[in-house]
DNA sequence: AAGATAATAGAATGGCTATTCTGAATAATT
DNA sequence: AATTATTCAGAATAGCCATTCTATTATCTT
């Protein structure tokens, strides 16, 4: 043996693309919960081979786990994006909850949050899952104070106000909307509601 | 033919009451959810014959509706007698929502609201539990409503607060705060968020 | 071009699913 | 005691479930 390693021969790769892939399990898990998702439906929905499939993420949970990733990482992304476009706290805290009512009106199914749905559907029992969504709360919640935070140095918000009791409540808001919405996704209905809970800033 | 009704001879009874056996169904499917419970779970744990569950329920479907029913039934008479226990509104309603973290505490496993964990499992494909999750919405923001106003008629809620938009927003506090138990059921984290919301009655 | 390695397609597997069926036991009436 | 309608116990069924296996195909390096 001359040689420690051997040689390397590249295979044959794949011809899927991971995010892609995750992209449209992420709509069925989001959708249908984990549980009346099957790997049958998975198969023809996102195109690729079923073996290709436990090759790559090992099984049923090791996917629905890689799309929750992609989902929280994609929805976080979009709520900074949607922060900075904003010109004043109250206002853009009242356009981002509109804007999820907008969201569940505009699918044929309003599938609310996923990340809503899967803490009911297996929280507290799976471990992995909850570590995932704590993980989330705490950065959509860090997203939250960073926005109130802002609002305070432009004097928008006053300087007293308990900014972590605030970022929980905003989340609590966020959360309690996404269960409604399943139900019931009327604006006339529901944005009241929140206007009157952003009084808490005054 | 001497008589156009036939005779009526009593057949055996069930050896069983039904409003015990749907306590024992409540139970596994608010815990679980309905997908993820099996009727083999149910005969188990339900100790009646597989055929009695049919005879009596249907489905499965029809077992859990009829759970579910008995569900809100029992926890809208609960919150009916919290209300009238309470000396204010603000301070009463700061307890139902601390009652709930508490519930979520006391148990072993942290099962949230069965009406919440329906609402996200199978909304709003399920045309039968949707009309029983509105419903249920609709009564229990009627009981907030009726709280509100008796606050305002003891001066301690504004007059001229929305009601209905109050009404909503506990409601939503209320759906919300049941998710958020699920994942992590700390009242030093949660009540400081309930408390800011209920600045909304001043 | 040859050889190596992995991706594919699709059948196969074993276990669980909701539901139904069969036959016997039970209890209220006559 | 006989009749009747139902409950009960548990096996049977047919379909779906997640996962694995077999054989073939494709593609990268040398």
């Amino acid at each position: 043996m001359n040689h420690l390693f051997a040689t390397y021969i590249m295979p044959r790769k794949k011809n899927f693309k991971e995010v892609e892939v995750l992209q449209k399990a992420i709509l069925l898990f989001w959708e249908k919960g984990f549980n009346a998702t099957s790997m049958d439906d998975l198969v023809t929905t996102l195109g690729i081979n079923r073996a290709s499939m436990y090759d790559t993420f090992g099984s049923k949970e090791g996917l629905f786990t890689k799309a929750f990733e992609q989902y929280k990482a994609q929805e976080k992304e979009s709520m900074i994006q949607f922060f900075r476009q904003q010109s004043g706290v109250k206002d853009g805290l009242y356009r981002l909850f509109e804007r999820e009512v907008d969201e569940a009106l505009s699918s044929t199914a309003a599938k609310g949050c996923f990340v809503v749905n899967t803490t009911t559907e297996l929280l507290p029992g799976n471990e992995v899952q909850k570590t995932a969504v704590l993980a989330y709360q705490n950065e959509i919640e860090e997203l939250f104070s960073e926005f109130i935070d802002w609002g305070k140095s432009r004097n928008e918000v006053p300087g007293d106000k308990n900014t972590a009791a605030l970022s929980r409540l905003f989340y609590l808001l966020y959360s309690g909307l996404q269960v409604l919405v399943k139900s019931n996704p009327n604006k006339e209905i529901l944005m009241p509601a929140i206007a009157v809970s952003l009084t808490a800033l005054d």
